[in-house]
DNA sequence: GACTTATTGCAACTCATTTGCAATAATACC
DNA sequence: GGTATTATTGCAAATGAGTTGCAATAAGTC
């Protein structure tokens, strides 16, 4: 399905801006700020608002994946991947995507916890091949 | 090694607020605004910036640990325990420890990744008994 | 092409956290 | 114990990510 009739299946219209930021999603998971910057390379004048407004609807709409780094900063994706965690470079801040066996995970906190356990939340940090 | 004692290792002095700060903390994981609710109980007077200074004070002598939720708000608690992960419940907020084998994890990860891989976040999120 | 209403952009707001600075109080030294 | 040194406190003001109100604009519909 073509982002357009995602959009339209709930009465969300196509406009440029929205284009615009799908496009530069496609690049790489990125911060606000990042994708503010790279529409700002394209010449594009669009406002922080309406990326934070445009970023929430694609989350609604399962277009894009929002995630909080320990920062505060989130970082959006385009959610049409396998469920998958982050390594994140302390030094440089690059993000790696990375998967693993989940089954694992879930299994044992079921096994450890009182709590019905719905959802997780994992990331790696580390160093990239670059600043090691 | 006693609070005091980490403290003056360092050239930090024993105050007063440190020390409710630290009271308060014994009992729960708590965010800035639990501490600053609990020490009200209390009928102590601190001032919501020296809760803040205190907390990362406590964080660099390696006496409190600091994790993020997703919704933002930092959670602050003894470090003097085991390395361990949290399930949060969805409806009240409610945190619980829990503890899981490691190694699986970081071995996993190492397998999967081009980075250097040095920590890890990991939290759960569910429904506690009673909110189930 | 005109109409309806979702979307945009601006300004102003929120809320957790941080910073500057003068007043205060722990420790060290006598 | 009294005093000097300097870490710490509390207040006010600033920061910065993210949100909200509202009038102007522009998709999609007929």
């Amino acid at each position: 399905m073509q982002i357009r009739e995602k959009l339209a299946a709930k009465g969300y219209r196509m406009t440029k801006p929205r284009q615009e930021i799908f496009n530069v999603l496609c690049h790489a998971p990125q911060s606000v700020l990042e994708i503010m910057s790279n529409l700002q390379k394209k010449k594009l004048q669009i406002d922080k608002v309406t990326v934070y407004r445009t970023l929430t609807s694609f989350v609604k709409l399962g277009i894009v994946e929002e995630t909080q780094f320990k920062d505060k900063i989130s970082v959006y994706e385009l959610a049409d991947q396998k469920h998958h965690h982050h390594v994140v470079c302390d030094t440089c801040g690059k993000i790696e995507d990375i998967e693993l066996d989940e089954n694992l995970l879930e299994e044992a906190a079921k096994k450890s916890s009182t709590f019905q356990i719905k959802s997780h939340h994992l990331e790696f940090f580390g160093l990239c091949r670059k600043c090691r």
